[in-house]
RNA sequence: GGGCCGGUAGCUCAGUUUGGUAGAGCACCUGACUUUUAAUCAGGGUGUCCUGGGUUCGAGUCCCAGUCGGCCCA
């Protein structure tokens, strides 16, 4: 809808220009405030706690309501750290005081008063000046019940965020649980680094890259898909103990657990092997939990979800045994296990590798089962084409994966450092890839190959997902509840937006 | 990819069964009120009923196609 068709957008338009007419700047560069709303409340009960009286103060925020009462008008300011009162009074105001019907909800208002206590006791600012800080000119969501549509709350999110405190909160303790992680590897003596986003070969995981072009080197480059193996480089280059805070790009489907774009926490640390990464997981994850909310044990959809370490190490071949009666190490060839899995009535699609009909197994049969923490420990080689093998049995290497509430939360190796072994895993993924072509298969990166036959100590690598991580401590069932701006379709034209 | 549900005022939603002048609350506009707080009181309806076709004397409502979103399944 256009401006001059929206008789909200219009009366805000008159009562901008009413106030330009008076000379007044609907826009200006800065405002000093002396106080946030939390902070003009904590000094006013000091003093009143000490009898000194408090002095005049200054705060900014966005009108949220009005209470007109004709000559004394109510206004609620919100700001960064909450709501605050003030009250205008014709008689302390003046002309002042009829300027402020040239104010709406949703205007940003700087004001200028000393604090009191109204009848009713709360913490009010008298104002004895006020600043208009920036003139909005369309309508705020409804006050009593908000914005609710959940298309509107991700494509606007900037009203989301005013009008529904938990969303506020989600995007704020996503922060902290960052900042802890960032504390967490920190204090272990992990170096934080930065590796390309655009990448020439999309390897490190099994996924579908973004493709994009450089125009002056005229070169097709790929968005990351992970950032294990530039990470891997860097430990064979002397970095001993590194991490990466980074979006990660997969060209997949969108749905609770899954956005296109999304942050990973990877690590690798040399002398290290999967078991140490266990360790790692649980004491972070229980450590992070306890500094946001002061406990190691949450809520998460209804469920109590307990993070004390040490978690359950459950050997795969067991847990899907026990959750599904299939050996998987007697069905090692794609014939057998697909019959198995036809038998529990999983659907197996004929273009699907041995290693994807066993994702499948364990993500529809396990991963279900899996509530509280516990890792799913050592995996077959098969899908599993960046580990090192099992010195006690070929077939399966040290990995493991963290789950929490049926959601897959991280993954993990002792990491392969032989050149050899490494070049064949490469190459057999290459060989899969072309032989199912709907699934996505690891990439050889030849690069990264020549790097490790200059030698890569013993290393164990992890990746995290943040997004997922941030879910479960906010207890959001949604990705999308925990990304900003997550991933939607485009509407049809910039019309249809307004 | 398949099934089901939804899109009506700036926002939250009725109205669709059974086709007949487009509705409510908040917001907004006019007026009253100097300690209110979902302020209150009196008055005012501001609309591409998601889009495009079709049926019909007549479509928000019925039919078809599309689009965006939600839920379930793959």
């Amino acid at each position: 809808m256009s401006h001059e068709d929206n008789e909200l957008i219009k009366n805000r338009i008159e009562k901008l220009k009413n106030l330009i007419s008076m000379d007044i700047d609907p826009y200006p560069g800065n405002y000093k405030r002396t106080h946030t709303s939390k902070e003009a409340i904590d000094y006013f009960e000091k003093s009143e706690n000490t009898d000194s009286e408090a002095d005049e103060i200054s705060i900014a925020g966005r009108i949220m309501s009005i209470r007109d009462m004709g000559k004394a008008i109510f206004i609620d300011l919100l700001d960064g750290d909450g709501r605050i009162q003030v009250l205008f009074r014709l008689n302390t105001l003046d002309e002042q005081f009829k300027n402020i019907s040239n104010l709406d909800l949703g205007d940003w208002l700087g004001v200028k008063g000393k604090l009191f206590r109204t009848r009713t006791k709360q913490i009010t600012v008298l104002a004895n000046n006020y600043d208009i800080l920036c003139k909005a000119i369309r309508p705020l969501p409804e006050k009593w019940h908000g914005l609710t549509d959940i298309e509107l709350r991700f494509r606007q999110r900037y009203l989301d965020l005013i009008s529904n405190e938990h969303s506020k909160n989600t995007a704020l303790n996503r922060s902290k649980i960052i900042k802890a992680i960032r504390n967490f590897m920190d204090n272990r003596g992990f170096i934080e680094v930065e590796t390309p986003v655009l990448v020439s070969v999309a390897a490190g995981a099994s996924a579908h890259p973004f493709i994009t072009h450089h125009n002056q080197l005229n070169q097709q480059l790929y968005l990351r898909v992970a950032t294990e193996l530039y990470l891997k480089r860097l430990i064979v280059g002397g970095l001993e103990k590194v991490y990466e805070i980074g979006r990660v790009f997969r060209n997949e489907g969108v749905d609770f657990y899954h956005n296109p774009e999304f942050t990973m926490l990877e690590s690798y640390q040399a002398f290290a092997d999967y078991n140490d990464m266990m360790i790692m997981v649980e004491e972070m994850i229980s450590s992070i939990s306890e500094d946001i909310y002061g406990t190691k044990i949450l809520e998460f959809n209804g469920t109590e979800i307990d993070f004390t370490p040490p978690w359950p190490r459950l050997d795969l071949r067991e847990t899907i045994k026990k959750y599904s009666g299939i050996d998987y190490i007697e069905n090692l060839d794609v014939d057998s296990l697909s019959k198995e899995m036809k038998r529990l009535g999983i659907d197996v699609d004929k273009q699907v590798s041995w290693g994807g009909m066993m994702d499948k197994l364990i993500s529809s049969k396990i991963e279900p089962n899996l509530i509280q923490p516990c890792f799913l420990v050592d995996y077959p080689v098969s899908m599993s084409p960046l580990a090192k093998k099992k010195t006690s049995d070929p077939r399966i290497v040290e990995r493991f994966e963290g789950f929490v509430a049926g959601m897959e939360i991280c993954n993990s190796f002792t990491e392969l450092n032989d050149p050899i072994d490494q070049r064949e895993r490469f190459e057999e993924q290459e060989a899969l890839r072309s032989q199912f072509e709907k699934e996505e298969m690891d990439r050889l990166d030849e690069d990264f190959l020549v790097a490790i036959e200059h030698g890569m100590p013993p290393t164990g690598g992890i990746g995290i997902g943040i997004d997922r991580i941030t879910m479960l401590l906010c207890n959001q069932k949604s990705i999308r509840e925990v990304i900003l701006f997550p991933h939607l379709r485009n509407l049809k034209s910039s019309e249809d937006q307004n």
